[in-house]
Parts: structure tokens; C-alpha cells; sequence
DNA sequence: ACTAACATGTAACCCGTTACATGATTAT
DNA sequence: ATAATCATGTAACGGGTTACATGTTAGT
């Protein structure tokens, strides 16, 4: 059960509801690990039948009410039992190599055309990165223990994606090579 | 269908049967997206359904016999669609990042065990990835097409995996300022 | 009236993993 | 005999995606 421990993670500090557990899954912790709003409410209420989340309507003025979960006691000892736990990672299952190894003389343009695509949303999110960096994560040996935690995984992101657009820039010369 | 594409681009060159392409993919493509022999089985057969495959016994001396499976003129249609499609590319989901976001003194030393351990499976892959590259593509240029896909999906891998590498050094430096 | 954002869910399906199951052949 | 490798499958389960479904409130 991966989403759960998510979920549970990020309701380590605050209250939050179904909706917006998913939109922060956006951000944050959705950058390493996305979730649907089905899924999300589908999992809150299994992880509440095992008594790990407590859940309580909160009235709201101007907008409909919302169902906040919070992490139990027990949640919280589940939750920092999984992290001991070995868990198996998977290699991520890209399409896009898939398909480079389907290159050929006819789809050479519209493979260098998703390259190009993916470059741009990678300059975006690493855009982004690096905003949350400058404003949280300056200097991240005076953080309190789990923010350095979180630093890390922010690090990885920007390494990735960083290394991701030399590869563009790598294969969409190559490609250039590629004749039609 | 994911996987299904996997297996024919797989086929693009040779026919194989289930128990080689479970093997196979291990290698080279399975570094990009690994599937289990069950899983391939499942999938032949769904592939042979819809006629994008043929199936051919092959009798063996000293080993059981073997299917051995082979693009279908319809099959090597769908695939060269398959690659002019839009496929939504889900962003790697990766537990040590969500325990990362768990990060505290009880638990600094397991993350930093495991990290460790990311690290050392990494170096091996990675000395695989460099003498895979040093014996087959040492030019891309010079490539024939299709294998110009294949090395970039290589290259790839091996930009992730050092970077990745970088990023442990950096992960198990911060986590030694971790007090516990 | 209509649209956008907020808010929560169910149902059907697909895909992948784990466990279970069988059998051939070679080498020790 | 028995272990290792080759070879092919079925069944049960878990988890994720897509489609469907409902309702509130605020702003135009």
C-alpha cells in the first residue's frame, strides 16, 4: 500500500481533506508521486477503517464543507514502521524510450517534436524548483531534521530534471543526424 | 497497452519467445521497463489475439520446445501508430523520496542504510550501461537509425544514474548533520 | 442563467504482482 | 535422485485509470 503511506505522509503536520490532499498532490509531494482524487478518496477511506486517519466535517463559509483527516496514533506508528519496511522500487516505464527504439526515417520529426515537448515542461517544473529552493531551502544544513528530508527529495527532482534537458539537447542533435 | 508496444518493439528485429523476451528484458529494453514472465505471457496471447502476432513452435534439441512470437505486418502497423500517439508519461514513483519526506533522528541511519544501498545496485548498473555503450555505440553518429533511438534511450540511463549518484553523495553528506 | 471553483464519491475496467502449478532436459 | 535451467501457463488480489455521478457556493 504506496498511496496510503503518501497520503499519510503528507498529513504528517496538517489537517487536510480529500480535495485538498489532490491539489496539493500537484505540488509538493505529487511531484514524486501523483494521485486522482478517485484514489484519494477511495484510500482515505480505507486508511480511516484501519483507524490510522481520524476524520471530522469542518464547516465553511462561502464554500461547501469539507471532511479533514488527520493522522491517529496509530497512523503515526504505522507510518514510521513503513519507513523501516524494505520496499520494492520500480525502474520508471517511460513511453518516449520506448518508442526512440522504434526510431526510424518517418517518425523521427514527431519523436524530436515530443523531445521538445518534454524539454518545455521540464523548464517549467525546473522553474519551479528552484522557487521553492530560493525560498525554503537556501540553506539546507540549518533545516530541522524532516525539512532536510524533504530538501533531498526536492535536490533529486532538480539533478533529474536538470541532467534531463542536457539529454534533449543531446538527442535532438542526434536526431538532427537522422536523415528523412 | 503499455507493455504490449514494449514486446513488439522488442520483436522489431527477432522473434522471440515468452521465456527469452522475460530474459531479455532484463537487459537492454527491461532497463527501461521490466515485466515479469507472467505478465509477458498474459500479453502474448492477448497480442496474438488481436493478430498482431504470430506463433510458431520450434522444436529444440536439449531444451524444451519453445513459441516463438513474431510481428505480424498488422502488428508492426499498430506499433508505428502506437508511436505517433500522445501518451501521458507518468511522473516515477519512488518510495525513498516519500520516506525522505518521514526523515527524522529515529529513522536517519535506516535512510542513510538504504540510500547506500540504492547507491551500490546503481554503480553496477551503471558499469553495465558503460560497457554496453563502449562495445555498441561508441559513435552515435555513425549509428544506423533505429540504433540511434536505442542509444539515446542508453544515454538516458546513464545521465540519470550518475546524477543519481551525485545525489546520494549529497544525501548521505546532509544526513551526517542529522543529529540522533 | 451560466460558469468556475470547491467538494465528495461509485463503478467498470485494465494492468501488474504474487502465489501457485506443471513439465522437459541436462548435469552432477 | 536431485538440482538447475529452460519453458509455459492459471488464479487471486491489489492498485490505478477512466468514466460516471452529484451537489454547493460565488461571480458574472
Amino acid at each position: 500500500m504506496a498511496l496510503g503511506h503518501a497520503i499519510m505522509t503528507a498529513l504528517l503536520e496538517d489537517e487536510l481533506s480529500g480535495y485538498e490532499l489532490a491539489r496539493d498532490f500537484e505540488t509538493s509531494l505529487g511531484f514524486f508521486w501523483q494521485a486522482s482524487h478517485q484514489q484519494i478518496y477511495l484510500e482515505l477511506r480505507k486508511l480511516s477503517d484501519k483507524g490510522w486517519l481520524s476524520k471530522r466535517e469542518v464547516s465553511q463559509s462561502g464554500k461547501p464543507n469539507k471532511i479533514v483527516y488527520g493522522l491517529t496514533t496509530d497512523g503515526r506508528e504505522a507510518l514510521a514502521e513503513w519507513v523501516f519496511s524494505t520496499t520494492r522500487n520500480q525502474a520508471a516505464k517511460d513511453n518516449l524510450l520506448v518508442k526512440l527504439y522504434n526510431l526510424d526515417a518517418d517518425n523521427v520529426a514527431h519523436l524530436a517534436g515530443e523531445i521538445t515537448a518534454r524539454r518545455e515542461e521540464m523548464m517549467r517544473r525546473l522553474y519551479l524548483y528552484a522557487k521553492i529552493r530560493r525560498r525554503h531551502y537556501e540553506q539546507p544544513e540549518t533545516l530541522p531534521t524532516r525539512r532536510k528530508g524533504v530538501y533531498l527529495a526536492l535536490a533529486l527532482g532538480i539533478r533529474q530534471g536538470e541532467q534531463f534537458l542536457a539529454w534533449c539537447d543531446e538527442a535532438l542533435d542526434l536526431l538532427a543526424t537522422v536523415e528523412t
